[in-house]
DNA sequence: TTGACATTAAATGTATACATTTTAAATTAG
DNA sequence: CTAATTTAAAATGTATACATTTAATGTCAA
């Protein structure tokens, strides 16, 4: 029997992977039955992925799975772009070589295992620039950007292909890495900007030539 | 018997008028028995305050009321420093006669009852704001608003002292007005950005003094 | 046929009862 | 007396049953 962290994770899961279709309209009798537990932890579950933006009200009854937008994803990504350089700039006092070295294995993991799924990719993506912010000593600030990941996170396990320029910005994280490392830290704030940038054109650039082929 | 709805109104205002003292414990039986509902409505009601930072975890059991301090009011400012320049620049372009005048209505309202509640006083200088951001078109970046807000409201319950600086910045939110009526909206931004650096630092200040008598 | 109203089905809200986990206390061995 | 283990109490997690609300269906009159 499932209990409610395990509810969680499989719902977010199953929605990730598109078990359950944009635009579908989920009951708490539907997941109860479904998933084979209590409407109490469906309740919970389904409150808790509705904060985190896996699930939408839809009027009065049932969460609607939500779509896809260039849009979306584009202010998602303009929201990183003003966030994430204040906690990179922030934290950069206080980098270590510990946390370096953290960040750097992350990368390796993701160079090694070229054939990971995309969100998995995506998990460890954010885990590696989740570590350079940590220091900011701004729970809020970490608490936002975690939201929108999450967020983020939604789109990458949309389609293989919107996350391939990830592969392409390996050599940015090395490069951002080694900045921080000098204390150059415009430098690398002003890389950082450029990288997030980047990664934004494209998924927006694919989501658009996705709505109209 | 109260509801969801209203046991979340209740307990947070209980909160911020310091029923319910910042590092009390509070347990889903305590509050049921307290104020006479089931258990269910209390964990629906304590996990929305929870995401919403009027209470935190409190180990493995239990909700505790957070405390105030002059770091944690910096990074709520800092972080509207940083987002609502950006959704003012987004929406100016769609700010019609209408929002503004809704917007002057609230101006009026806050001026003509100098003796609200503190924490009246602060719904309205958000409504204000709010009215002004209204067009931006970005749904993530105006929830991200609202949860700072919230947030923000916590301390202005804390003290009728810590928003006497809403008074003085009356006119500064005049002027916004004005600047917006003529489309000028780089300066508008401008004075935005010292609008909220003033009530960052008034509300700073008071939290260091307080903390040291 | 259409539209308003009554009726019924289904979904969510709420309460109670039970199970599991966690915390604290108390007892006992060293 | 201390520390570790056991035991009891209290808190949370979960399931079931009931109440209320909402949506849909069908009926009847115009």
């Amino acid at each position: 029997m499932l209990k409610k962290q395990q509810l969680y994770q499989q719902l977010k899961q199953d929605i990730q992977l598109q078990h359950w279709a944009p635009g579908t309209v989920l009951t708490q009798q539907h997941i109860a039955q479904y998933y084979a537990v209590s409407r109490i932890v469906v309740r919970d579950a389904q409150q808790r992925l509705m904060s985190e933006g896996w699930l939408k009200l839809h009027g009065k009854a049932g969460m609607q799975v939500p779509g896809f937008s260039a849009a979306e994803a584009q202010e998602l990504c303009l929201l990183r772009l003003q966030l994430e350089p204040l906690a990179l700039e922030c934290a950069a006092p206080r980098l270590n070589f510990t946390l370096l070295g953290q960040a750097e294995d992350v990368l390796q993991r993701l160079n090694k295992q070229p054939d990971l799924p995309a969100y998995q990719r995506g998990a460890l993506n954010w885990q590696f620039h989740r570590l350079l912010y940590q220091g900011c000593e701004k729970p809020h600030l970490l608490r936002l950007l975690d939201q929108l990941h999450q967020q983020v996170a939604r789109y990458l396990g949309f389609q293989e292909q919107a996350l391939r320029y990830h592969d392409t910005s390996d050599a940015e994280h090395l490069q951002l890495l080694d900045l921080l490392r000098q204390h150059k830290t415009a430098a690398a704030i002003d890389l950082l900007c450029t990288h997030i940038q980047t990664a934004s054109d494209g998924l927006v650039q694919y989501l658009k030539t996705q709505k109209a082929p």
